[in-house]
DNA sequence: AAAGTCAAAGAGACCGGTCTCTTTTTGCTT
DNA sequence: AAGCAAAAAGAGACCGGTCTCTTTGACTTT
């Protein structure tokens, strides 16, 4: 019966000090980096932590010194190309700054988003970035900031709410967008969003809970009525939360005899889905219908017509989510930041003057 | 001066224990849900703990128990649709089985990856799964899984590890093309893949270090053999890494005047850049160009002509490797398990006969 | 040579839970 | 009412690090 190798799972800094004949603080100082050590003892306890396998219990060191290197990430949607962007933009600044990421996915629903945070908080990490899903019950998220845990809040957050927060200038996206379409003569212009409301019909922005949405809409109605556009609340159509959903909602509105002669969609995923149905319904764009999306999403610069989209500085938008949460972590207590990063419309061949 | 609120972040058992007039242990006991105690002190305890705001330290249970209700994840890239689409199918299955993830991106460095295991293990993750970058260097996988700590590698793996896998059946999906493209009379059939090689060159399949390339390749070469097509390795065309490569790559092949009338995509951001440079040069898929891409992107559906592609089940490999991993877990020790997931070829109109 | 300074090493408490072992209390038997 | 098993509660070690406080000893200083 042989020996089996050394249990790498066991080995702690005690076991390092008595192989290395030196009292466990000793070789704590030289396994952790601290403290003054003569050389000698350091190789004798090098030697001996390297023979035994030795790998440190990041748990313990954590409990200890009450940080945890990691940060806490509640998204929406991984799926969606754009958190993923997103996400991309906070694990490299976390990985540059000695961070490791937990992340968990609320499925855009409030309770997951609470029972997230929560667990995150459990699991001590340092700080935590978070896309609310809700806007409207922000008990959560205001708990959150004031348990001593740095919070930064991701493409979403309210005017109200004493948080750091890292959006894109959504408004005038949609400002700039409903300008050029009222200015090319469109009257019948439509604003699709995943964003739901209880009875799946649209009254005012109040009713959205998601602050990037809600900005976009009340940009969008704003130019609106300042062009003396009456009710154009009735062309906000909200609910399109899968593809299917999306399917049919652009269908039913897409065959109706005042059908829209513009279309505005939230996101890439609504952007593709009202192509689909245009084609089917042998619907041709720009001329019979003009579209605009919001978030640059790869496959649209390569459709017949490509399609004009607001570009969202997506990972940008991580990224500096991430960058402030550091500088809150390395002690930076100024007030509640609030950055806006600026969009840009890419003009492509899906929009032209409306059909007469 | 007046008195601020509880420090959420301080409350421990001992204080609720204080406040409840019972020892620790009973305190514990209710709070960490084990053991018996009278329904009197539970609720006396339980009242504590909300009165004080008492939050669980999960790091220091965590410590006792030696499970950390969290599973490690490293992949190549985040932002990659296939890869946040797998992230989806793990992130769901731990969520239901009450796990955290905890994400590390390795940017397909080997070093990263090492890395990013490393730390992951400090972190005492229960286990972990890894889509590996180089399978040539693997002793940190093995490594891995002898600390005791279930591993499951995603999409990619070799046969000579011992170690539980989920892929898909590559091979046979690249082998169904190649004949498809064969029966149509093409003879000069490109493969296009990011994987690269030193000088970046291809000779044969050993020179690729990712396993669900290398399969596809085989089977790409292997048919064409079969079909008396001399020198394919030629066509196999290494290191579209970025966009910015393979636009570079797929110039200069389709530009030659021995150009490719075939040819094969290995994923998606491949696959939408070939296509792209298809158009720029003036090239019409299919009657200039047949292509057939991996992965059922969303934009495949939709660009004109839309493109035949190998649908692979993309959430479900994730969703099987976390399923596997939790068995794990659970303490199942039987033999590594393979498991292979079905592709389909989804048949579009980016694929005709070969021009004359 | 005695006093003073400072680097190097050791001893042991501590973080906040879990868990074993022991003691006390309760309820039931005869 | 005594005896006994089982339930309930308490005491304190333990997980694996960090860190303060103390001790040791080498090296100046005059």
């Amino acid at each position: 019966m042989d020996q089996s190798p050394p249990r790498s799972s066991s080995v702690t800094v005690a076991d390092v000090a008595r192989k290395a004949g030196v009292s466990k603080a000793t070789a704590a100082r030289v396994l952790g980096g601290y403290g003054t050590v003569s050389d000698h003892v350091r190789d004798a306890v090098t030697a001996a932590a390297r023979s035994l396998n030795y790998q440190p219990n990041e748990l313990a060191r954590s409990m200890t010194t009450g940080r945890s290197g990691t940060i806490g990430v509640v998204v929406g949607d991984i799926e969606n190309p754009f958190f993923s962007l997103a996400m991309r933009g906070i694990t490299d600044v976390a990985r540059q700054t000695g961070f490791t990421v937990i992340l968990i996915n609320s499925g855009e629903d409030a309770d997951a988003e609470k029972s997230a945070i929560r667990t995150l908080l459990a699991k001590r990490v340092d700080g935590l970035i978070v896309s609310p899903a809700m806007e409207s019950d922000a008990d959560h998220l205001r708990e959150a900031a004031r348990s001593g845990r740095p919070l930064v809040l991701l493409d979403r957050g309210s005017e109200t709410l004493d948080i750091d927060t890292v959006i894109a200038d959504d408004r005038h996206a949609a400002e700039n967008i409903t300008r050029r379409f009222i200015a090319l003569g469109h009257r019948r212009i439509a604003y699709l969003t995943a964003c739901d409301t209880p009875d799946h019909r649209f009254r005012a922005p109040t009713d959205i809970n998601t602050g990037s949405v809600r900005r976009r809409i009340e940009g969008f109605l704003d130019v609106c009525q300042k062009a003396g556009l009456e009710r154009m609340e009735d062309w906000v159509h909200v609910g399109a939360v899968t593809p299917e959903h999306t399917y049919r909602i652009a269908t039913v509105m897409l065959k109706s005899s005042r059908r829209p002669t513009a279309v505005i969609a939230s996101d890439s995923v609504i952007g593709l889905e009202v192509f689909k149905v245009c084609r089917e319904l042998g619907l041709t764009i720009p001329t019979d219908l003009s579209l605009v999306s919001f978030h640059d999403a790869d496959w649209t610069s390569v459709t017949t017509p490509p399609v004009t989209v607001v570009r969202q500085p997506v990972y940008g938008l991580g990224e500096a989510a991430a960058k402030l949460l550091v500088e809150r972590l390395n002690g930076n207590s100024a007030e509640a930041t609030r950055v806006v990063l600026k969009t840009e419309i890419v003009e492509r061949a899906s929009v032209a003057t409306a059909p007469a």
